[in-house]
RNA sequence: GGCGGGAUACCCGAGAGGCCAAAGGGAGCAGACUGUAAAUCUGCCGGGCUACGCCCUACGAAGGUUCGAAUCCUCCUCCCGCCA
């Protein structure tokens, strides 16, 4: 008999706070569960900070349920206050719209839209045709506002000030939850535990509105060990689109993870069984670095596919000296008439992306971090010359992790 | 409506006419040590440049006083206390 859903939800840690936890249960193992859980198109890509809901969906469809992701381009023109300190830039319609078909695309890479395992849904449909005083008179009325200051989630920005506009999101995502029960039967929304507020929300509209019983269920909201949110790297977001973030440093972003983290997340982010994951995590000092390398490759793998998870890995086997093929790893091509008899190494450094300006890159040179070859670079006036070429190669380094190909050509 | 306090760089937070691109801490980057980990120590840390110097932009916004303003004055916006 296949394992409970929820005890896989739970055994992995993505359980922070369940409605009813028996209940949810005792759903699951009553036949295929259709259950959503929202995302809200504030930017053109997902990043990693998306990866637990997503990774949450997927275990559904894999356990043969019926997951929805609801993708915002109603509630996506208002904006979730929810656990944020200040409000929150307005997007035009336009704006939403180009970020929908961003996000509905990324999400299809991971959940069986074309198959029909999954559905993708957008409350713009519902939420746009409303219209206000019916909307105030039939949904308005079950909420109590005493009760919806008191949530935690609001806490921060009844000192800093919340708008009208934005204290109607839980109304808006409570609708959306009675209306897909009563459109798809969906019992479970699912959220990161900031949502926790607008989930119980809707738990409570369905049973007030239609008296029956739904459930709800949040993920923790997953911090680095060392305390700072997932998703960050120093080149900005975690993306999920290989044209923002290559597959390449997706890869070198997991496999930099903190000792710490590894058991956690191979848990939440690959689909290996939990005795792999506690033995990999078991390993020892140097050893870990094993288990970072397949939670990486699997990671990788998840959201870009296995081709591009082997070539990853590979051109990151290679750019570290540890075999591999220099081919996969980031390279930039440049004919021998433009590097002459030297250019300045800044300059390269910008142009392949090593670093955002040439300020930055001398500041980099200066601290020692910079590198041609095994060249150490000084001042901003080091070069790069055609000696530094072997075999009409180079690698350039920006510390110790960074490192980039240069490959000359006619 | 009345009275008082405040707004400083990515965040917190000093500075109270020139020595201020602005103390200190955190974050970030780099070096040493390591294991592409953590901790620790050290350096950098507004931006640009034809670089040991030059040029921009910046102390909520706009004006003003002054040789010179984050610092003084006026007005505006927004926060936060206390009173009504």
């Amino acid at each position: 008999m296949p394992k409970n859903c929820y005890d896989i939800l739970l055994e992995r840690g993505f359980v922070r706070q369940c409605t009813d936890e028996s209940a949810v249960r005792n759903l699951f193992q009553s036949g295929p569960v259709t259950a959503y859980i929202g995302f809200d198109p504030t930017a053109q890509s997902l990043h990693a900070g998306s990866l637990v809901p997503i990774m949450g969906l997927m275990h559904l469809e894999r356990a043969g349920h019926r997951p929805m992701a609801l993708v915002g381009g109603g509630t996506g023109l208002i904006g979730d206050p929810s656990g944020k300190t200040e409000q929150r830039q307005l997007l035009s319609s336009e704006l939403v719209h180009e970020n929908f078909r961003g996000v509905a695309a990324q999400l299809g890479r991971f959940l069986d839209f074309d198959g029909g395992r999954s559905q993708i849904v957008n409350n713009a449909e519902w939420l746009e045709p409303l219209n206000y005083v019916s909307f105030l008179r039939e949904i308005g009325r079950h909420f109590s506002v005493n009760r919806m200051l008191s949530f935690e989630s609001y806490k921060q920005r009844l000192e800093k000030g919340l708008s009208f506009l934005e204290f109607n999101y839980q109304l808006l995502q409570a609708y959306d939850y009675l209306v897909l029960y009563k459109r798809y039967g969906c019992r479970l929304q699912m959220g990161g535990d900031d949502q926790w507020g607008n989930i119980v929300a809707g738990v409570d509209l369905v049973r007030r509105v239609e008296g029956a019983e739904v459930f709800g269920l949040t993920f923790p909201l997953l911090t680095k060990a060392t305390g700072e949110k997932m998703g960050k790297t120093a080149a900005g977001a975690v993306w999920l689109e290989p044209s923002l973030l290559s597959p390449y440093d997706y890869y070198q972003y997991w496999l930099n993870t903190d000792d710490r983290d590894v058991a956690r997340f191979l848990k939440m982010f690959t689909f290996l069984e939990l005795a792999e994951v506690e033995r990999l995590s078991g390993l020892q000092g140097a050893d870990l670095r094993d288990a970072k390398a397949i939670l990486a490759w699997e990671a990788t793998k998840i959201c870009h596919g296995e081709p591009a998870a082997n070539q990853a890995r590979d051109g990151a086997l290679a750019a570290f000296g540890k075999g591999g093929s220099v081919e996969n790893m980031p390279t930039t091509e440049i004919p021998a008439s433009l590097l002459g008899d030297g250019v300045r190494a800044t300059e390269m450094f910008v142009k392949v992306g090593l670093c955002k300006s040439n300020g930055e890159a001398v500041k980099l040179f200066r601290s020692g971090g910079g590198w041609v070859g095994t060249r150490v670079l000084a001042s901003h006036l080091d070069e790069i010359q055609p000696s530094d070429f072997d075999n009409g190669e180079v690698v350039l380094r920006a510390g110790k992790k960074r490192r980039h190909r240069l490959l000359l050509t006619k």
